[in-house]
RNA sequence: GCGCUCAUAGCUCAACGGAUAGAGCACUUGACUACGGAUCAAGAGGUUGCAGGUUCGAAUCCUGCUGAGCGCACCA
């Protein structure tokens, strides 16, 4: 029986309590059902009664007397027991808890996934930094946990579509190919510009293969080297994207929403929804009408589009494509961005509550010799995707930087990334997949296996930490479902160190296997199916992280 | 000045409004002639920044204060 199985119960039990007249209330839509924390609370609790007792004109206990008779007809409780201010405490008999282990076994890579989600279409937008030069420390943190989010919004059902915007047009773009340009030719860098051995690189790798492209007009060779440099400097990008696993399924070029007249007919668009307005001979969108603290402009008196008139075409270029939320993940540099954002969706005519949604995250602080490391580009002292990658490897960057929520800035060490890995937890978490792999070759080598469906008697899985892990991976759906809700990832992450902990404990504690000359029994094969089962989990989660799930380490 | 985000153990961070606030690292003490010890057990470590409020119940929600990061362009 899963978690969500038993609030249904709990919730038909709340159901038939109102119908025979115990219980004057309407029945809850949702009946939270938890795994207490302290096992003298039983399998599962359940705050009901107090949720329902004020409705119920009745004290909680009172509430709770009349519920807990009904909950001890399910088949599988074996006992209710009213706790505390009006808490139901249910425990599942042995065989009802045990049987989660084969119903995981046998839905494998499915075991997880949910319809929390089932056919939102979802464009999620992350990282989209500049194609001026490598991704930072900062975008790796998007990188890693928008894909991840990516990934658990799927298993919740959502299309998704992930999306890169490239800033390819206006005058970053024009900087960078001016430092490339005086880089190929010997010049200093000019104010504002891009420096840092990658535009050598860049500016080289240009006059290899344009030959004589010196000997060329000055504006001749800017327009080669914007074209060529970004062409390279995206590439590069997506190079460290992929080893990164890190998938885009769109890469978005800003510059085509000018070239194809997006960002015209945006304004033509938001007119005719009645939120632009001229003044001083600029084009303004009235954003302030729906809580921005001052209206944007579209298009400028110099009759240039601004890089928000962009902004808005690419919404509406989403919408168009099918979506139904737009999902951005901003650096905390650019929260200023959100209520414009949401007011262009309330322009075009959309819900700004729904149709738009836009996640902030905070920044990574990185730390060397117990001091901060300020990153300037112009000191050159940037730490770059490579760097980290380079430090500690795909799998440790990825879980270092998803394994906290966004609204927290993190603070990383350097002298620990380069040295003393050991204390990134995805070790633990991957031991312990590790040692699950361990088990089953183990028992290829005695040749003895978990046996058929029909051979697993789940009511020998009856010791405390059988029941602790039956318990731990009975909550991996809804930890899925909360994580896609709520579009915070981090949770997969720490629900996987909790269940990698509860299984060291049973490791330690549970034989496996029969040991010397001994029989292999109904217990060793009874376990042999949770071990089964908790793998499948933990590689699932881990899928969703983007983590390997190594068989050795 | 206005706004967004944050403040939890020595450090890095968790905790859909639930019961005794949890992990990892670091520290102390223990555990392998059994499935890989990158493990486990025990100990120590907290006025959840401060003060009020809301309620059966607040780290969580509301108000004020203090402190930190960031943002407030006809720039991109």
């Amino acid at each position: 029986m899963t978690p969500a199985d038993l609030s249904q119960a709990v919730q038909a039990a709340v159901s038939s309590a109102v119908e025979a007249g115990e219980l004057a209330v309407t029945v809850p839509e949702h009946v939270a059902v938890d795994r207490p924390k302290n096992r003298d609370h039983g399998d599962y609790a359940t705050n009901v009664a107090l949720q329902l007792a004020k409705a119920a004109g009745k004290p909680p206990r009172a509430v709770a007397e009349v519920l807990a008779e009904r909950l001890r007809g399910i088949t599988g409780v074996a006992k209710v027991d009213i706790a505390g201010p009006g808490f139901l405490n249910i425990t599942l008999d042995t065989a009802t808890a045990g049987a989660l282990a084969r119903t995981i076994v046998e839905a494998g890579e499915a075991y997880g996934r949910n319809e929390a989600l089932q056919g939102l279409k979802i464009n999620l937008e992350f990282v989209s930094a500049n194609p001026t030069g490598p991704i930072h420390i900062g975008g790796v943190r998007w990188a890693a946990v928008g894909d991840s989010l990516a990934r658990v919004l799927r298993a919740s059902g959502a299309d998704v579509t992930t999306e890169y915007y490239l800033n390819d047009a206006g005058v970053q773009i024009t900087k960078f190919a001016a430092s490339l340009q005086a880089a190929a030719n010997g010049r200093e860098v000019p104010e504002g510009g891009y420096v840092g051995e990658y535009i050598v690189d860049i500016a080289k790798a240009i006059t290899d293969v344009v030959p004589g492209l010196l000997d060329r007009s000055e504006d001749e060779q800017l327009q080669v080297f914007r074209t060529e440099g970004l062409k390279l400097m995206v590439a590069e990008i997506q190079r460290s994207m992929d080893e990164f696993g890190t998938h885009f399924d769109v890469w978005f070029s800003e510059k085509s929403l000018h070239d194809s007249g997006a960002v015209e007919q945006a304004t033509t668009r938001l007119r005719e929804q009645g939120h632009v307005f001229e003044q001083d001979g600029a084009v303004f969108l009235r954003t302030t009408d729906f809580g921005d603290d001052k209206d944007r402009v579209l298009i400028k008196a110099d009759g240039d589009t601004t890089y928000f008139a962009a902004d808005a075409a690419y919404y509406l270029s989403k919408r168009d494509r099918g979506t139904e939320v737009a999902l951005y993940m901003l650096g905390a540099d650019h929260h200023g961005y959100v209520n414009r954002l949401k007011a262009i969706a309330a322009c075009a005519g959309d819900d700004m509550n729904h149709n738009i949604e836009v996640k902030i995250g905070q920044f990574v602080k990185m730390l060397r010799d117990g001091e901060e490391v300020r990153m300037s580009k112009r000191a050159g002292n940037i730490i770059t995707i490579d760097d980290v990658v380079e430090w500690i490897g795909v799998d440790a960057a990825r879980y270092t930087l998803a394994r906290s929520s966004t609204d927290s800035t993190i603070t990383l060490d350097i002298n620990v990334l380069t040295s003393q890995t050991n204390e990134n937890p995805v070790y633990y978490v991957q031991y312990a997949h590790t040692r699950m792999c361990g088990v089953a070759r183990k028992a290829a080598e005695l040749g003895v296996d978990k046996g058929t469906a029909e051979q697993f008697k789940p009511e020998l899985l009856a010791t405390t930490w059988e029941n602790d892990i039956l318990g731990a991976l009975g909550e991996f759906p809804r930890v899925l479902a909360t994580a896609g809700e709520l579009r915070e990832p981090h949770r997969v992450a720490r629900y996987l160190e909790d269940l990698a902990g509860t299984y060291h404990r049973l490791y330690e504690n549970c034989m496996f296997l029969p040991k010397g000359d001994e029989e292999m029994t109904d217990t060793h094969r009874a376990r042999l199916w949770l071990v089964e089962a908790t793998r499948t989990v933990m590689a699932n989660g881990l899928t969703l992280l983007g983590v390997s799930a190594p068989e050795r380490m």
